[in-house]
RNA sequence: GGCGGGUUGCCCGAGUGGUCAAUGGGAGCGGACUGUAAAUCCGUCGGCACAGCCUACGAAGGUUCGAACCCUUCACCCGCCA
């Protein structure tokens, strides 16, 4: 039996120095100690956490930059935790906001930790072993606390004039004032440093370079309560070359990583798409692509930009690491036949209904509706949107300019018979079929 | 509790009785150019049964032929005073 050919994706390169490889893949803004981090890491098995709030009921792209870093954590030999933020999801972190979040019920807590839970797992190995991974959430050990014990017990170790000093507390002072339920999310994060310390002996937390306030304060904590020294290391924030977000779609949307909100396709898209100048940094990120390979990838692109290979690289990988190794061949065939370019019709039937489960589709029955309502029905566009798009020439069927906005569909058009390539500017394709 | 300021479209932000679906900027979207990139230029940017109609300027009432704009009450935010 011959050995499948296919590369094994993702990619997991060896990493000996596990601080260095952060260095260089751009994911260390800030340490303590670096010296003494280093030897702890070198000494033996380090416990490391990172916290995840259920801002949403998935985790985004931008949230896999924590998440896969303690993955390598891992992978060098340490002990990750995640954090699920069902405590400190009730009050809202007010870091880098300008106003109050809007305050959600328990239940809504309590059924969006269950899915972020669900993804937290999937990143890390929860083995017996030393560096087995151990999912957390703070909620486990904040609901049973009194408001008085607290108080007394973590409230007493915050100077007031240090807590006004963070920066996310002064910059929220500056544009309108903050509640006291916000300011407290400093000790509830703290809170959590010392616990996962108690029961796990975890000495360092890693998160977003915003969270450095947050991170030291609880190291603070941890050495007046258990007068235990810990670490903190934090990322850069990572902004694309337009200043966006991490993980911001084009269209301004999250990139999320449940398949139900975003789809493989939409993600291998979506990583088509980053500019060029950003798909070095990404694959650096967000994959385990290894040194060499990236350095052969950026040099690719710049000499060949519009082969896209670092973007490939990058798509093949994410989805692969997010959805599966199985899920990269079909989205790369559905993307291959959306956007080949050529004569639609020679496509052969199972490519399109392969394209049908990826990319975003519409099953209609009986009399064919018009374009302009298949696009406003299949993308989620309002009927203004779409006679617009038809208005502007920015509407297709089977990559034929669609120039009056009552067009319906002929019979000829059905590719097979029952399939149709609908599309809206360049890049967001719908697949119709009909029964 | 008192006094003053504020609440406009995805965001910022003009407008202060008709010419306001509401100036401008950003984001987004479409086109041209490309490589499903960036930059640039052009167009567009509440909804719909689309040469028209409907809904909108924190909420509810009122004045008026006519209100985002004037009045009243309420809610929320900010500042100063208690």
């Amino acid at each position: 039996m011959a050995r499948v050919t296919a590369p094994a994706l993702p990619t997991i390169a060896p990493v000996e120095d596990i601080l260095a490889d952060l260095e260089w893949r751009g994911l260390l803004a800030q340490t303590t100690d670096r010296d003494a981090l280093a030897r702890d890491l070198a000494a033996g098995v380090v416990t490391v956490y990172a916290g995840f709030d259920p801002t949403a009921d998935s985790l985004h792209v931008g949230s896999l930059v924590p998440l896969l870093a303690l993955r390598r954590f891992q992978l060098a030999g340490h002990r990750p935790i995640p954090l699920a933020g069902g405590a400190t999801g009730f009050i809202g972190d007010p870091t880098g906001r300008t106003t109050d979040r809007v305050m959600m019920t328990p239940e809504e807590i309590a059924a969006r930790i269950v899915l972020i839970k669900a993804q937290l797992e999937r990143f890390l190995s929860f083995d017996d072993g030393p560096t087995g991974a151990i999912l957390a959430d703070n909620l486990e050990w904040t609901a049973p606390m009194s408001a008085l014990d607290f108080l007394r017990d973590v409230g007493r170790h915050f100077p007031v004039n240090q807590m006004l000093a963070r920066e996310s507390v002064s910059a929220r002072l500056e544009s309108g004032g903050l509640s006291f339920t916000e300011m407290s999310y400093q000790l509830l994060q703290s809170l959590d440093f010392v616990e996962l310390y108690r029961r796990y002996g975890c000495t360092a937390q890693i998160g977003g370079n915003d969270q450095w306030g947050n991170i030291t304060a609880g190291l603070d904590l941890l050495r007046r309560t258990e007068r235990a020294s810990g670490h903190a290391l934090t990322f850069p924030l990572v902004t694309d070359s337009a200043g966006q977000k991490l993980g911001k779609s084009t269209g301004g949307g999250n990139v999320w990583l449940d398949p139900s909100m975003t789809s493989p396709y939409a993600l291998w898209q979506f990583c088509l798409n980053v500019d060029d100048q950003d798909a070095g940094t990404y694959l650096r990120l967000l994959t385990f692509v290894g040194r060499e390979e990236v350095a052969a990838l950026d040099t690719e692109t710049a000499a060949r930009p519009f082969a896209r290979a670092a973007q490939r690289r990058l798509a093949d990988e994410l989805v692969a690491l997010v959805h599966g190794a199985d899920e990269v061949a079909r989205v790369q065939a559905a993307s291959a036949a959306l956007f080949g370019g050529g004569a639609l019709d020679a496509l052969d039937e199972d490519t399109l209904r392969a394209a049908l489960a990826e990319a975003p589709s519409l099953r209609v029955e009986g009399e064919c509706p018009a374009v302009v309502d298949l696009l406003a029905e299949g993308l989620g566009l309002s009927k203004s949107d779409a006679r617009r798009a038809v208005k502007e020439g920015g509407a297709y069927l089977n990559n034929a300019k669609v120039v009056d906005e009552s067009a319906v569909p002929a019979d000829s058009d059905w590719l097979h018979g029952r399939f149709l390539v609908l599309r809206k500017g360049k890049r967001n394709v719908l697949v119709v079929e009909r029964s």
